[in-house]
DNA sequence: AACCACCCATGACACTTGTCATGGCGGGTT
DNA sequence: AACCCGCCATGACAAGTGTCATGGGTGGTT
């Protein structure tokens, strides 16, 4: 009953022609987001575009490859938060077994690390849900022309702060502390001594500048260290 | 160009006849909602329901009470998570001063305390947004019946859970202990001294079983006591 | 009046956490 | 070889935190 909810319903009827580009085959999106009803409101949306289909729709980051070696899209629309695996961890993955398609991450939070990290894992846009809705169709059809759609907000952002200054361990350690867990709890965990765990932790709040392990933890995620 | 992105655009051509109800006039719908792509993908969704008709869209809690009252919606769509007011705030807010008006909570956290709060502030329904996309038309039809639509496991753990056993202050003082802050901002954010800030924490870690502030803000936000 | 719940505060104590110094181990650089 | 960095660990100390007993004040209930 909803639109496109088959994973290939066909293109448009009559000669398709987009409203800024004027190809005749319409542009094969993959859409990858957790939440059902989100999911498919963003596809009613998509479906006023008529030179934009939507093949195939998951709701598990775990499902992006697979689903795009059999459905074969041209722009995969990543949601970051989702079950299974993350949308940036998917993408890095989509991109190293299909380098040809477009990755637009379509997210809650700008992040600047998210934006970083996304550029590593060969992103070719990033939008954010808090921007009008023609901007997604917009940047469906500018990636398409190969170009790089990136909130100008968020780049400057994510080029004024430096990478991750944690190192791999210290970074374990302060994500196996949220939710207020114990440090032995932690260590736990991460099979650690308690004190080497107290030794990262403080390491971390320095590096962060924070008071505690918690505001350190916070810190870490708005930046994008974890 | 998006569909229905004008406050009253006319009911469908032809005499509307809705997949449940026959009614001639469509039902108008306010939606409440911060994001603005989601706003708009949720329109573009509803718009394929000849029988519903989206008639006023905003973007913050504060807007919902005086838009409602200038364009007159049968059913009001809230989401929780928003700026100036929040979605359940905002519907005790609206139930106040329009009782007839129908209002369903469309949120993505379904925690029981949101649920129970939400009932006490007059509303007919509550849904996820983890839900198929066709619950939604479906409520907005429900809840104009008469009917109350709730999600049947939420509706569940809210039963099994009671109210809140935290004393107003003890709620004031874990919630301002949030960020990782120190008891001294605590202190200095509710203007008590720090023995006392200490004793509250305590009572708020022993009554949700938790053993740090930390953990005791997390059981607690879960649990909607807040 | 007696009672109870909540509010606020203080002081003492024990436990947890953050900091620092120290040292051993492995790998990569100069 | 000397050096630096990251990894892991221990021990000691200080600061922060959680617990408990105690007490005074208010307001509502029985």
């Amino acid at each position: 009953m909803t639109p496109a909810s088959g994973p290939a319903s066909g293109p448009a009827s009559g000669p398709a022609s987009g409203p800024t580009s004027a190809s005749v085959r319409p542009i094969r999106v993959l859409l990858a987001e957790d939440q059902a009803m989100i999911r498919e409101a963003l596809v009613a949306l998509l479906s006023f575009e008529d030179d934009i289909e939507v093949v195939a729709q998951v709701g598990r980051g775990d499902e992006v490859a697979m689903t795009a070696s059999r459905t074969d899209p041209d722009v995969a629309l990543l949601d970051i938060e989702m079950p299974g695996l993350d949308g940036l961890t998917a993408a890095g993955e989509l991109h190293k077994i299909r380098p040809g398609t477009k990755i637009v991450i379509l997210t809650t939070f700008g992040r600047p690390g998210y934006l970083r990290r996304a550029m590593e894992s060969g992103v070719s846009g990033f939008i954010v849900k808090d921007s009008p809705a023609d901007k997604l169709a917009h940047t469906i059809r500018q990636v398409m022309n190969g170009q790089r759609v990136i909130d100008p907000d968020l780049a400057a952002a994510a080029l004024s702060e430096g990478g991750s200054p944690l190192t791999p361990r210290e970074r374990d350690v302060l994500a196996a502390s949220a939710d207020g867990k114990t440090i032995q709890q932690i260590a736990a965990a991460v099979c650690l001594s308690e004190g080497t765990v107290r030794n990262y932790l403080s390491s971390c709040i320095q590096k962060t500048g924070a008071r505690n392990r918690t505001e350190a933890l916070r810190i870490a995620e708005e930046r994008g260290w974890l």
